[in-house]
DNA sequence: CTTTGTGAATTGGTTCACAGCT
DNA sequence: AGCTGTGAACCAATTCACAAAG
């Protein structure tokens, strides 16, 4: 049996970090147990989670173990407690400020979608280098231009950015926003971004998305 | 439908797959590749595309091997050649007829995008349960409505989908479109969608992304 | 019975080291 | 010299098999 240093907080150093793919699985299970709570279920077992995102129980279960010990043999899962222990892995148990930039349809889209604001990002500033967009108020937000980006992050305190500028201007866009103070940023543009290595990089590939699909497609065998 | 371009390669029996990583960084060489030869440069080293998407050169060779042995020891790889094997192994050297449901700001920022024509993805058809955008044009297309998607999805061929609608609908609608025919789709909202095993889907999820961010960014060490 | 937790085995992917070609 | 191609080694991630607990 595991030796089993605190009841509440693991904060192991030695304890290894969950990997990429398990980051990725566990926001999967926290979207699901939001679900499952707002039901009013109170406990949760690994095949209930595995099933409903078509894994199997062993992944969850390990996914899981990357939380602390919290589970109870024979009985599943605490709901809440789970949910509150990947909040906090995830570093989503606070509100993350955001800055837009490029303000088009897809910046749109973005703004208009709640489900951000409701897991803890908030968008705080917008910019964009048309001079026609700069002042206008969308979703209750004034755009600003670019020559203030570094002023407004820093008064907004945004940390993280997306980029929903064409690919030309992407990796201008992408070193202002560095330069602003900004962490971590999410790229839609279809272009390969240079960043410094303490800048944290997301990369949303519609172009790679729908290749590989096609590929996948043309790779399935038809029943 | 499915031909066999047999001219340049020795039908190798034992050749596996290129993997799911290897597909998508497949897609990133394309687009290296056609900035270089839009550029007149004619012949391409495995460093040289390496360092422009930012992996070793090693790892470029070794993706470029399940294309077949095109490269000249010494000199380089022929760009056109290359990009002539990418994109036959990605399968998009042929055009891929594209149905776009749910037509909000992330459809028309979608439809936009010239990036998807230009590689080989026509959006053929528009498709919103909003009667008050049925009927109107967009982009030069049609938006109908879902009971017209069985016909409309067969008269213009569309194999692949892109599911730009809220949550609530999403399965609906990826149904709706299976049973119509799509052979693939692509799936904007923040849902875990079930398919049967003969239809390919690719999730792009902001919100996981966002959290995938937040993650990496709060364990970046701070300079 | 059900369920969690985990070492061991396995599969998948990347990096290393170097042979061979120009 | 510079560059490709590839087996081997290494690292990462998933699955297996089973012990232990409610």
């Amino acid at each position: 049996m595991n030796r089993d240093t605190a009841s509440a907080r693991p904060a192991d150093p030695a304890e290894s970090r969950p990997s990429r793919a398990t980051v990725g699985r566990l926001s999967l299970y926290l979207r699901q147990l939001e679900g499952i709570l707002g039901q009013g279920t109170l406990k949760v077992s690994s095949r209930q989670l595995g099933q409903a995102i078509g894994i199997t129980d062993v992944q969850v279960r390990k996914d899981i173990t990357y939380l602390g010990n919290l589970g109870q043999p024979g009985i599943g899962y605490p709901t809440r407690d789970l949910i509150a222990a990947i909040r906090r892995v995830l570093c989503i148990d606070r509100e993350w400020a955001v800055a837009l930039v490029g303000v088009g349809n897809l910046a749109r889209a973005l703004l208009r979608y709640k489900g951000f604001l409701q897991r803890g990002f908030r968008i705080v500033a917008l910019f964009d280098a048309d001079p026609s967009k700069v002042g206008e108020r969308v979703e209750g937000l004034e755009v600003h231009p670019p020559e203030k980006m570094r002023e407004v992050i820093a008064a907004t305190k945004a940390e993280l950015g997306l980029l929903a500028v064409p690919s030309d201007s992407a990796q201008a866009v992408a070193d202002s926003l560095v330069n602003a103070g900004v962490r971590g940023l999410v790229n839609f543009a279809p272009v390969v971004l240079r960043l410094p290595a303490h800048v944290s990089l997301v990369a949303v590939d519609l172009t790679v998305q729908l290749e590989q699909l096609a590929f996948q497609v043309q790779h399935t065998d038809v029943d």
